[in-house]
DNA sequence: TCCTATCCTGAAACTGAGTGTCATACTGTA
DNA sequence: TACAGTATGACACTCAGTTTCAGGATAGGA
């Protein structure tokens, strides 16, 4: 067992060319349009075969989406790092820092990405779902925090989607003003919306 | 113009075949499971061609989840019925009832529609994604009522898309317990996740 | 009643996504 | 070097969804 916790040179190896097709899928998504590049376009322009490039991914949106896996492991990871004392909004809330941050780091980039997903319907949707996967481990890290763990995780769940609510409204606005405005004020905008009642 | 506002015989029919089609596949993928059916099968147990099937319905989805969109229209339209000088929760609250009633005049038939959809990932992700789209609409609504209107959308999109969530995480409750619990409590129960801070 | 424009249907061909299989080539290890 | 595990490419296959087209039913007016 346990032959998946060390790196090995195969699976540097693979990493490598994952995210190189990746890259080359993006690009020509951005270029092209979504749906006016089949897979065996990807494959013929990454310099594989078809068979490999959906090796890697088990679908062509997931060829694009690897990035929101890894933003849902980041959030969870930022949450249950957050101090037992603090409340669950502003854990949530600076759990998701790790994505704006993100944002910040590489502004054009991740502006390139939203609009792509926005105009992208299958990427629309395709995210939706992704991000509903994360639900259940936040709402779990969530309860954990609270001292008497609540009867179920009702609560918690809605605080998860709630989160991630305010995410994608605020990403949302911020596509759409071009990265003009500031993410993070934003994001402190969508928490307030449910603030005062 | 205007060919769409009367509904003559031929719109009648077509809804009536519309409905027979929808019952039809419903059975089918309760009795056999949504993925081990195919369209084929659909068309053949319905008694018309495949490409009439198709034709009725965009997708194999989109057979099981017209119920999604109508519940959207109607949760829109007594948004839009509430009284103008309630707070937005409330009106929310009281808009989702259409939702609930649904379910409490027909509890079993929503219970197997549910069931089906959860344990069905396709289905389940074709109905966030048709919720989402409720999302500006309810966000207009909302604007609508608010006198000085916001200086965008954002509040309104945060809150519709809280409103649904709590649906969604009420009614996998209610899926959960089998039907048991009282759907209205435990949106009662969501809503109040966000009050107290 | 007849005529005509419109719509519905079924048949068929087509594209493209995703799955499964198998033989071959490669890579690290003994 | 020989061996075992793995990645690759080629190929066949199923199925969803789109498009085209021809024939048949129907509504509504002359």
């Amino acid at each position: 067992m346990s032959g998946a916790v060390r790196t090995n040179t195969r699976d540097i190896a693979r990493a490598a060319i994952r995210s190189e097709l990746a890259q080359v899928a993006f690009d020509l998504f951005r270029r092209e349009g979504f749906d006016n590049v089949t897979v065996n376009d990807l494959a013929a322009a990454a310099g594989v075969s078809r068979s490999t490039f959906l090796r890697y991914f088990g679908s062509k949106e997931d060829a694009v989406l690897g990035a929101v896996d890894i933003q849902g492991e980041q959030v969870v990871g930022a949450l249950r790092a957050r101090p037992a004392d603090e409340g669950d909004w502003t854990a949530l809330r600076r759990a998701l820092d790790t994505v704006t941050e993100l944002h910040r780091r590489d502004p054009d980039g991740a502006l390139v990405m939203s609009q792509l997903i926005m105009r992208t319907p299958a990427l629309g949707a395709r995210t939706l779902e992704k991000q509903n996967g994360w639900r259940p481990a936040i709402a779990q890290a969530l309860a954990e925090r609270a001292d008497p763990s609540w009867p179920d995780l009702l609560v918690p769940s809605v605080r998860a989607a709630v989160a991630v609510d305010c995410l994608n409204v605020a990403v949302d606005h911020w596509t759409a003003s071009d990265g003009g405005l500031d993410l993070d004020a934003l994001l402190d905008e969508a928490f307030a919306a449910f603030a005062p009642g």
